[in-house]
DNA sequence: TAGCATTTGTCCGTATGTATA
DNA sequence: CTATACATACGGACAAATGCT
């Protein structure tokens, strides 16, 4: 598997992909890091700014996370909580803005789900902590 | 409103919070274009990459969107239909990966709803376009 | 405790490609 | 055809957080 830097899509997609489907295949499990921008940038013959831009798509995709001073690893995803929506509810979803991202203390890539009901009140989760249930 | 570039807070937050609470207030309505990249750059003394950090961060948040050869633009919000999910259904959000958004045809930042129905069924809807209900 | 190496974050500069008007 | 605007990609430099010695 390797990346070809003459073809017409772009290289960080192609690394993208290629990291993507490490994950998505369990060759990468949650929790495992992976290997530092410079190590990816020397492997593939490619610029640090294409390994960062590739892992920030990952990262706004909710599969990875990554923090100063520590490798980026795949991010664990937490047992998702039922949550029982009232009859009449209505229910959609969003990108939380910076303000309420770092309120709720949010990882990057990751929706939020509303939950109107009825009486007027407004409940909002993060969205891989639930799964709400129609009764 | 200015910029501080020796504020704590990275130039490209400091960018994005005020561009956003222009677009929040609607001195930016849906559809307005945002000043050019060269523009915002000169005008606030700072970098293109911060500029263009900034504006990525408003497109990852559903915000704005951007393509080549035009300005950038604030992000017209389609109408919302209603769609009603049968009893006992199952309701869940995540983010699109690359090849579901561009299969999809749809703008970054925005979330995938998904409707697993008790009969065994998964609907899928982008999140901007619909809202659910609970009958 | 202090120091060091590693890793990611921020910022700037330059160049080239590609779509649009 | 030209000018504008955003996209991609490379390079370098320094800052800040972490973990280990």
């Amino acid at each position: 598997m390797s990346i070809d830097p003459r073809s017409h899509t772009p290289v960080y997609v192609q690394l993208a992909d290629l990291l993507r489907s490490r994950i998505e295949s369990g060759e990468l499990p949650p929790g495992a890091p992976l290997e530092s921008e410079a190590r990816l940038s020397q492997e593939y013959g490619i610029g640090r700014d294409a390994v960062r831009k590739a892992i920030s798509v990952l990262r706004f995709e909710g599969l990875v996370t990554s923090s100063r001073g520590q490798p980026t690893q795949v991010r664990p995803r937490p047992e998702r909580r039922q949550v029982e929506v009232p009859r009449g509810s209505r229910i959609s979803a969003r990108m939380p803005n910076g303000h309420q991202r770092r309120q709720m203390d949010m990882d990057e890539g990751i929706p939020i789900l509303e939950v109107h009901s009825p009486d007027g009140t407004v409940q909002a989760f993060p969205a891989d902590e639930v799964v709400l249930t129609c009764p």
